[in-house]
DNA sequence: CTGAAAGCGCTTACAG
DNA sequence: CTGAAAGCGCTTACAG
């Protein structure tokens, strides 16, 4: 059977508040007696008591529970940035709950109800929403947002970025270093502004390579339908402009459904091209090593925007403004 | 502001039952008045009142929350049916709090005595752990249990496994069928009952095959240190059986660090060898695609789980004993 | 048929 | 200094 505060009080004759106190670590405080301290932790030991934290919530209006939504869990990048925030999480004495939003606004939109209605403390979340009309309303009224890896136009939560152009940027010219002249840019949901990002990026290393920009080495794939359209797109690419000698991947999926390809049309990759990607997999490392790749911040992201929500609330608590936060963060390797 | 149940009442001039009763929808049941009805649902609706869960919670005894435990969110396997889960779990009403133990069991254990005090109200776990004593302790007293892909020995707990001698067996044979004769059988953890499981399945389709079991063929990887095992292993394996002519993967993590070994030693993996694998990943395919690969059953697996533990729990709660179930499933493909 | 009232398990302001 | 009592926001048994 589970027991209570009550029951402890009840059974050893003292009052609910003594125990409360006693068991938060505040009978010093509250001069509860020694003696009756002593009691009531051996007693509570003893029967493993464990605090109901749904009583303690509802109490305190906090749940010590933050959401964390991606677009989707399986994606290696949002799988370790999920493991590291629970870690972060744990740390400062909150739980994570984990939704993956499926790529879809109305799923996202449902996850932020949910969160409301369970009255979570804040939220970190890769948004996929365009319109973001049900943040704003719940971000008003509800729980402090933290945005990362897609960023929203004039956004008023805190925000968490790569430099993109940056990472972009530094990726492409590793690959001219090596030598290639004729760099195609894969890429996919162009709309979205850390797309556009990378492809600015990609286009300041040809401008400083002296490299003018060939847009039928452009390649845009529709991600619903990546496989198909990456060998229709390749076929092409390669028809139209036989003379490619790389490939520079916006995001490490597209590179993924690249290799299938390239094996399939038994293309040596590593033979024939330069190679460059945004985020990595174990698994592309073994198959093309020297590909140029950059990564993403995962610990940084993290624990900054832990950091980030958790102080949110504290503010929020208080009473207390706090401007938003907006981090740009360099990539590694 | 968030309002509440209260707010709406007073501001209605109404009792706060009633307001409960209609938004509950047992309006009519209760004989609420119809027009007091649509002036409650037009107002609610106004507000945009949404109900605390927490509060709902504490009065029913029911979060509505499973929880779920995998080993790493970052196994592709896993991260595939945290997806579906939480995707199943909603189906039924039920919201998913994901955790990765990091395969520790203290971490296990402390994920589980949250869970106890977060109230959830059932968990499925993939459990690391060989002494079970904090499961069974919280097992008899908080939440129902499913335990999936790894056995526990005498669990009194419900389990869902996959037929991992016959998947072993299956991809062993399909090697055998197409000229492998000299099969290394490359496992780790195999103190674990599914990976003996796993051994069982290659030995049987030996046998089968007519082929003696050569003990020197069978590579045990140490998790934790997975890459320098593997070059160790295999350069010292290749040495004493040169006429190795396949490689049998317990799961994929050792494959994605196998082919990294062959890349690295120069070898042309599909040209050299027969190849097999328990699990794979997307990478995998694009480089080995003729690898023959077994495939778990990620909806089966999801589906029967969250319908055992929502079983469980309506059971629990009409204080009805349920014996507890024991499933195994093939793999596909 | 209907609504006021108790209670879920906590925390903490407040009166003695 | 200490403990009884109110209250967080719901649900539902129970009295009228």
């Amino acid at each position: 059977m589970r027991s209570s505060l009550k029951d402890i009080a009840e059974r050893l004759n003292v009052s609910i508040a003594a125990v409360s106190w006693t068991l938060s670590g505040q009978g010093d405080k509250r001069r509860i007696g020694r003696e009756v301290q002593k009691r009531i932790m051996a007693y509570a030991e003893e029967i493993n008591y464990r605090p109901n934290y749904i009583a303690k919530g509802l109490q305190t209006g906090q749940t010590r529970i933050l959401g964390l939504i991606v677009p989707d869990i399986t994606d290696s990048f949002y799988s370790s940035i999920a493991r590291q925030m629970e870690i972060d999480a744990e740390g400062r004495g909150y739980s994570l709950m984990i939704c993956s939003s499926e790529a879809s606004q109305e799923r996202e939109d449902r996850l932020l109800s949910t969160f409301r209605s369970r009255q979570i403390d804040g939220v970190v979340i890769a948004s996929v929403e365009v319109s973001d009309s049900k943040m704003k309303e719940i971000f008003e009224e509800s729980f402090p947002i933290v945005t990362f890896d897609r960023l929203l136009p004039n956004t008023p939560y805190n925000s968490i970025m790569i430099d993109n152009v940056e990472a972009s940027r530094h990726v492409t010219a590793a690959m001219i270093a090596a030598g290639a002249r004729r760099i195609a840019f894969v890429t996919t949901n162009s709309h979205l502004q850390e797309m556009k990002d990378r492809r600015r990026g990609y286009e300041k290393a040809l401008k400083e390579g002296g490299i003018a920009l060939d847009e039928d080495l452009v390649c845009d794939i529709c991600f619903q339908e990546k496989e198909k359209a990456t060998f229709a797109l390749f076929d092409e690419m390669r028809r139209r402009c036989p003379d490619v000698d790389g490939f520079f991947f916006a995001t490490h999926v597209l590179a993924v459904e690249a290799f299938y390809y390239f094996h399939e049309r038994g293309i040596d990759v590593n033979e024939r091209y330069q190679l460059g990607s945004i985020h990595s997999e174990k698994a592309l490392k073994a198959f093309a090593p020297q590909m140029k790749v950059t990564r993403f911040p995962v610990e940084n992201i993290s624990r900054e925007a832990i950091r980030i929500v958790v102080e949110c609330i504290q503010s929020f608590h208080r009473g207390e403004y706090r401007k938003p936060e907006h981090l740009v963060l360099a990539c590694v390797d």
